[in-house]
DNA sequence: ATATAATTTGCGAATTTTTGCAGGGTTTTT
DNA sequence: AAAAACCCTGCAAAAATTCGCAAATTATAT
């Protein structure tokens, strides 16, 4: 059994039992006290349990809790979530779409910072409930099981009718022919509406999505205004996209 | 045996079992251990899956992950929600409402059953999208960040224009004199709603709430089909809600 | 088809990670 | 206060990993 594997048993056995016993995981796993021991310091190290004489403890007691290892690149992401928290201001009208990158955006945004959030990924609604002064409203509808967002033609009217200050596009492909790309389909109507809602159009891109192109095509680069990636804004990638007049950040 | 098709067995192999390791790929498809690891490697900096010491896992985890622990009297919301489970057939109809006793019952219902779910409550859709063969509709509005669930005008006028054939109401307060009886002032609205959108209502209620009464009123006794309870349904407490004529689980 | 370039693979040696164990300290229970 | 259970540290063995390199394979160009 591999070390991940034993400690994600443990963490699972914590959320259904709030609690755990070094004695009884080690019989369990069949490995020693020693080892499951080792186990929930790194664990409680990385704040995930607390650890107790003789055992752990649950730490959250949220319903939900969100589960930060399974976020890819999740550093880049957050490096380019902070550039793009820096756009907002008090009392803006702000539409996100879907994905990772945004929901790490979310999290970010200062305790502080008064805003209305149209949203339709169930994800990023749910992170933005634990935020004291925004307010939320999720864009109901049919639920694409898979990208957990919400698709739909009634998706598209009530978006169609928003009019926000920003909008925050999390995106699966750019490319200087081909502009905003999109793997899903039905996602791409969607994303297509929320940009002719906005006053600005904001495209997250981690840097390996630059140059990328998906199947269902969403945008020409000049529909956007501002790019902001996990690199530099003058790394020499993005030349090219400033020399095309989009703002890079 | 080329580099691309034995990636593709590892990913194959990966989604199957939820994690490899290197030792065991190395023979079964009669390579080194290094290359295994440089496959390895490579197939997680894709983000497709994540390299551990002695093998890989899969990434394809949950995002957001539910505490069971954090749940009051658990157990007998599951004993409840068994038996709502049991009014359930293909092809139905239904409309649940927010709070615990529901998000245990979505946990439960079998994979094989179809249906097609509204709801309003942000956990629920979440937990619903974990099923097969479940279309789910989350009901769009203003998100009421105690609850998770969304309040206003929009959902009363979309909930109003739904026909569902059975309505799993969680209940916080029911009485004999009083009906049922809700905490929250906006969710009593909608409650309203979603029992005339409904042919079948069934409350919901864990024993600890029966003859209590709570703020905002719902609806009368008569108004309701069902209840079921955590209860034998012929324990005592219930005799007068059966004198009534409601039906009990 | 042949030569050339590029990629992929396996190997050995050095390094790192993981694990169990022994010893001695600490906390909890009796 | 003694006994038991638990915890930490350092250590050593086993397993896994990394790295450079050369051989083998595959792709590309002529």
């Amino acid at each position: 059994m591999l070390k991940e594997e034993r400690q994600n048993y443990i963490l699972d056995k914590i959320r259904e039992k709030n609690k755990v016993k070094s004695n009884e995981l080690a019989i369990e796993l069949n490995v020693s006290e020693d080892t499951i021991r080792r186990d929930l310091n790194q664990l409680s190290h990385n704040g995930l349990i607390l650890k107790v004489h003789g055992g752990a403890l649950s730490t959250h007691q949220k319903l939900y809790q969100y589960n930060e290892s399974t976020i890819f690149n999740r550093e880049n992401k957050i490096k380019l979530a902070k550039k793009a928290i820096s756009l907002l201001k008090d009392g803006q009208v702000i539409i996100m779409s879907g994905g990772t990158t945004n929901l790490e955006l979310s999290r970010l945004i200062p305790q502080n910072l008064k805003l209305t959030v149209y949203t339709y990924s169930l994800p990023i609604a749910m992170q933005l409930t634990e935020h004291p002064s925004i307010e939320v409203f999720i864009i109901g509808g049919k639920i694409n099981k898979k990208a957990l967002v919400t698709v739909g033609v009634n998706v598209i009217k009530i978006l169609s009718k928003i009019k926000a200050d920003i909008c925050f596009l999390g995106t699966s492909g750019i490319d200087l022919n081909e502009g905003i790309t999109e793997v899903g389909y039905e996602v791409s109507f969607v994303k297509r509406v929320m940009i002719a809602s906005s006053d600005n159009v904001v495209s997250l891109v981690t840097s390996d999505k630059l140059n990328t192109t998906q199947r269902y095509p969403i945008c020409d680069l000049n529909e956007i205004h501002k790019i902001i990636t996990d690199l530099d804004p003058d790394d020499p990638k993005l030349h090219p996209y400033i020399k095309r007049g989009v703002e890079v950040l």
